[in-house]
RNA sequence: GUCCCCAUCGUCUAGCGGUCCAGGACAUCACUCUUUCAAGGUGAAAACACGGGUUCGAUUCCCGUUGGGGACGCCA
């Protein structure tokens, strides 16, 4: 198995996925998952976007079982089985200029036909004056190629309907159909697993490897990712790359796990580890349609593995979010660690995890409207007897439980309902109006803390 | 335009001739739990694109229509 991304930009969420299909096919079979990168174009290939495929995988944790192989390393080698080809008469020199191929191009606009090079140079000889020339397969003029694809079925396609296509440039540098054709071979690939719009490649593919009378491998194209409005997943559709969704705080597990279920099914499951992904999946349980992404699904799930994962490990990963808001290493995530069977139900990102637990490690500096509005309605005789009141409670009865029966306790005795107390409370110590049950709060932050923090309450700045 | 692919609830899907007045999940709406917000639980609404065949019997097989998508580079 290989995955062959091009690095011109961010990791597409559709390359994302078809690594991850290749990773689970070859995790599956046995097999090895090899990493490609196909960088020909060393016009549009960067250094950075390398770095950035890497890192998205890395990050979904699908890690290759070799180091990646750079096509632009294997240029001289791709030209000389070109050339090879050349002299056994699988191919020959093309002499014709751009400006003829365009022509070709436009008078194939104006019959609404497909561009087809007209195979000038075919049979003629080539000429000896030091010309440029690139070098073209001699495809077969009829006939059809047929392909056994894993997912698409048996598709057809009559030579006609190919044309002989160009393997070395005028430039003497190979192009992307013969580099994958060559590397494919040359690294024993097996199986090819990717997008549905290769489909077609699929076809030149298969007759290049004819004419190099190599076998060819087992295809099977899978259908790519659209967009809410069931167009080819874009830029236009928001987030498209795979570290994006990293940055808005989703988890690797969350989005490998929605990847899957898009275009695949297994029965009635939805939640799949990488593991139990690796032991289910097969490729006759990729649909053959494209599917749309959806986002709101997508962050469901993140919910479902925020609330699945370690707690350890969860911590880890909200960590440098954390960090990062109170600018500078924390000690002590000991209160989050506390609050954390709490909290994690409430969020389903990992960036609003971290800021829904910030309060637990600095007091609120300011409060938002809701709770200035709450706080702005408070009887401040009562408040202070409250304040009163929670200071006398022993240490060794300042835990949730206990707290709560002694507040309802409060409350009654003056007659007021628990939520005149609690909101209050909860704006004082979080700065909101919402947050995880209030007497955990309470526990957690510690008796000193709530009475700093419930002194400190009227003075908290509006903002939001 | 040409070639190719696809077609089950709004979305992702299960279904591989009778088990389907079509199952699950997200989203939606109720109810429940409840000091807030979630999560959880219970329930509701929601689909086999259309037309022909084949068959005792089609969501499932075949053909056509319609609709959607992809590919048509000396890009990858």
């Amino acid at each position: 198995m290989r995955f062959a991304p091009s690095p011109t930009g961010a990791l597409h969420l559709g390359s994302a996925r078809t690594a991850l299909f290749n990773w689970l096919f070859a995790r599956s079979q046995g097999g090895d998952f090899l990493v490609r990168v196909e960088d020909t174009d060393r016009a549009r290939s960067t250094p950075e976007a390398v770095r950035v495929i890497f890192d998205s995988l890395e990050w979904l944790g699908l890690r290759g079982d070799e180091p990646a192989v750079f096509q632009s390393e294997r240029r001289a080698e791709h030209a000389r089985r070109a050339h090879e080809l050349l002299e056994r008469g699988g191919a020959y020199k093309c002499f014709a200029t751009a400006d003829e191929l365009d022509e070709m191009r436009r008078a194939a606009k104006a019959e609404g036909r497909p561009m087809r090079y007209d195979r000038r140079w075919r049979d003629k000889p080539p000429k000896t004056d030091g010309s440029p020339f690139a070098v073209r397969v001699r495809a077969p003029l009829e006939g059809e190629i047929v392909i056994r694809d894993h997912v698409q079925g048996e598709v057809r396609v009559r030579c006609e309907e190919l044309d002989d296509m160009v393997l070395l440039r005028a430039d003497g540098s190979p192009t992307y159909m013969l580099s994958v054709v060559v590397d494919d071979h040359d690294m024993d690939i097996t199986h090819v697993i990717r997008g549905d719009d290769h489909l077609t490649n699929a076809f030149r593919q298969t007759l290049l490897y004819r004419a190099f009378g190599w076998e060819a491998p087992e295809f099977a194209h899978i259908p790519l990712i659209h967009g809410a409005d069931g167009a080819k997943l874009s830029k236009r559709h928001g987030a498209v790359s795979t570290l994006a969704y990293r940055d808005a705080g989703i988890l690797p597990e969350a989005l490998c796990n929605y990847l899957l279920r898009l275009g695949w099914g297994k029965g009635d499951m939805e939640e799949f580890s990488l593991d139990e992904a690796r032991a289910h999946f097969t490729l006759a349980g990729v649909g053959r349609g494209a599917a749309r992404f959806d986002a709101r699904k997508l962050s469901h799930l993140n919910g479902y593995w925020i609330r699945r994962l370690e707690s350890a490990d969860l911590l880890e990963r909200i960590r440098p979010r954390l960090e990062e808001m109170l600018g500078g290493a924390v000690a002590d995530l000991s209160p989050v660690a506390r609050a954390l069977p709490e909290l994690r139900t409430r969020s389903e990102d990992i960036n609003a995890l971290a800021a829904s637990a910030l309060f637990y490690l600095r007091a609120p500096r300011n409060a938002d409207n809701k709770a200035a509005k709450i706080l702005g309605e408070v009887d401040s005789a009562r408040w202070t007897s409250l304040e009163k009141f929670l200071g006398g409670i022993a240490d060794a009865d300042w835990h949730a439980e206990r707290l709560e029966i002694e507040v309802r306790d409060f409350a009654e005795r003056a007659a007021v309902s628990l939520g005149s107390l609690a909101q209050p409370l909860r704006a004082a110590m979080t700065g909101t109006a919402v947050s995880p049950p209030i007497f955990g709060v309470l526990e957690v932050l510690g008796r000193d803390e709530v009475l700093r923090r419930m002194g400190a309450a009227f003075g908290l700045e509006s903002a939001d």
